[in-house]
RNA sequence: GGAAAAGUGACGGAGUGGUUUAAUGUGGCAGACUGUAAAUCUGUUGUCUUAUCGACAUCGCAGGUUCGAAUCCUGCCUUUUCCA
């Protein structure tokens, strides 16, 4: 493939290649680049925020790129700076096989196995010792630091910044070093991050990274960039129905974020959705299609329809869904509020009266208003909380006398 | 090392001895209307209790004063600012 028809496959819904004539330069070697991108030990649930990027380091696969899939273990210590995080005691290697082990089982859903190579970062960050540590401080300075956004604005802000996330950026730009990289990706957030990577292997004397900006994708409520913690994601491994129920909630504006950042398509295909809607077409459908194609692309065609015809029994109708997982609940209080939090439904007891005074609880499709009502044993009800939460339980009277 | 200021629920932020299960706002959740969209309206938003009487928890942490403490006192921790 030449290297203008490679060029438009990285540029697609990217945000910033810098620099881009490095790029090009680059990509005339006509040999497979080290393509690194980073990630969180702590975070093994993988959402479409993270698909983002991993999309683009499958396209680079397919380009016959070499991708590094980094763990920082070492890194994961600090965590990056957001002034909230305080240094994270460090993970057992155990732990961490672990969670290597479930991103493993994630990320190969979209990158290629076989062309993967997974490393991480204490490799070469444990070894580096006292000395090297002050070498590697000394080759950036305070002011320079104080440029990164979030630290400047805690700066200004008077907000304590540590020592230690001033290291943080200056590991992240060795793991560079160490590597080799010939390229970086990551997200908007990650610019300062990226860009210093760039200056330490110039400053350790190695040809320096390009780096590639990916946008970050907007979670459900569609300001906050997708991100666990927040509980606004569609996580990768979720079942259909959840994916569909999630992306049918985002607001027909968000909708195109997700069309430019995690669909397949084409620019000139999305174009013309969008001309459709204008020409009068239901953005519904249109979401429809963008739910079918993302649930599809994790799991599979079947399934996707099959949460399509599960979402129009649900909500049209008001129906239920089928294939409700049968939970079976032991226990020996059989009031509803109880019932509620054993099944999952609610977090706190409390929380199910408020859902029953608020009307939002329904047993066998019919409304119940009574807070006091009891439950039978050896029977059992399909319960729904507010409009996306069911369950099927069966209540079993817990029978002391076997235990233990 | 010294001086000063500050630490309140998911967040911003009032409250300076008793009506504080902490005003107000944002956010969250539920209901109505819809396309499980947006906008709007209504309600709700510590936990526990077969939910009723009620009990317990919470204002950086630990003690203390008091009939009673987010509020007063002592010590500690953390942060910020200024001085060196």
């Amino acid at each position: 493939m030449n290297i203008e028809q490679q060029l438009s496959i990285i540029r697609k819904g990217v945000d910033e290649i810098l620099p881009e004539a490095d790029l090009v330069e680059k990509l005339k070697l006509n040999r497979p680049l080290k393509i690194k991108a980073g990630f969180d030990p702590t975070a093994p649930d993988l959402h479409l925020g993270h698909a983002v990027l991993l999309t683009k380091m499958r396209q680079f696969q397919d380009l016959g790129h070499e991708i590094s899939f980094l763990i920082g273990d070492f890194t994961g210590m600090i965590g990056d700076p957001t002034g909230k995080n305080a240094t994270r005691p460090p993970l057992t290697s155990s732990q961490i096989a672990i969670n290597a082990d479930t991103y493993a089982k994630q990320v190969f859903k979209i990158l290629d196995q076989d062309k993967t190579k997974i490393c991480f970062n204490s490799v070469w960050l444990d070894t580096l010792g006292s000395s090297g540590m002050l070498k590697l401080s000394a080759s950036m300075t305070v002011a320079r630091m104080l440029e990164r956004d979030d630290f400047s604005k805690r700066y200004r802000e008077n907000k304590p910044i540590s020592i230690h996330e001033f290291i943080y950026p200056l590991l992240q730009g060795y793991d560079s070093v160490a590597m080799e990289s010939d390229i970086e990706l990551g997200g908007t957030d990650q610019k300062f991050n990226l860009l210093m990577g760039r200056e330490l292997q110039k400053h350790y004397g190695k040809p320096q990274q390009c780096i590639i900006m990916l946008p970050l994708l907007e979670g459900l409520d569609g300001i906050n960039k997708m991100s666990k913690s927040l509980g606004n994601y569609i996580g990768i491994s979720e079942a259909p129905n959840e994916m569909f129920g999630k992306i049918m909630s985002l607001n027909d504006n968000l909708m195109w974020r997700y069309f430019d950042l995690v669909s397949l398509k084409s620019p000139e295909e999305i174009a013309r959705l969008k001309q459709d809607i204008a020409d009068g077409m239901n953005p519904r459908d249109t979401k429809v299609a963008l739910a079918l194609e993302i649930i599809e692309r994790f799991h599979n065609k079947e399934l996707a329809y099959k949460a399509l015809t599960d979402f129009e029994l649900r909500f049209k109708q008001g129906g239920i869904p089928e294939d409700l997982p049968n939970i079976e609940i032991f226990t020996d209080n059989f009031s509803i509020s109880n019932i509620l939090k054993q099944a999952g439904l609610v977090d706190t007891s409390s929380e199910g009266m408020r859902m029953i005074d608020q009307g939002g609880v329904k047993i066998n499709s019919d409304k119940i208003s009574d807070k006091k009502l009891i439950l039978s044993s050896n029977q059992e009800y399909i319960i729904q909380v507010g409009k996306r939460k069911f369950a099927k339980v069966s209540l079993k009277m817990i029978d002391y006398s076997d235990a233990k």
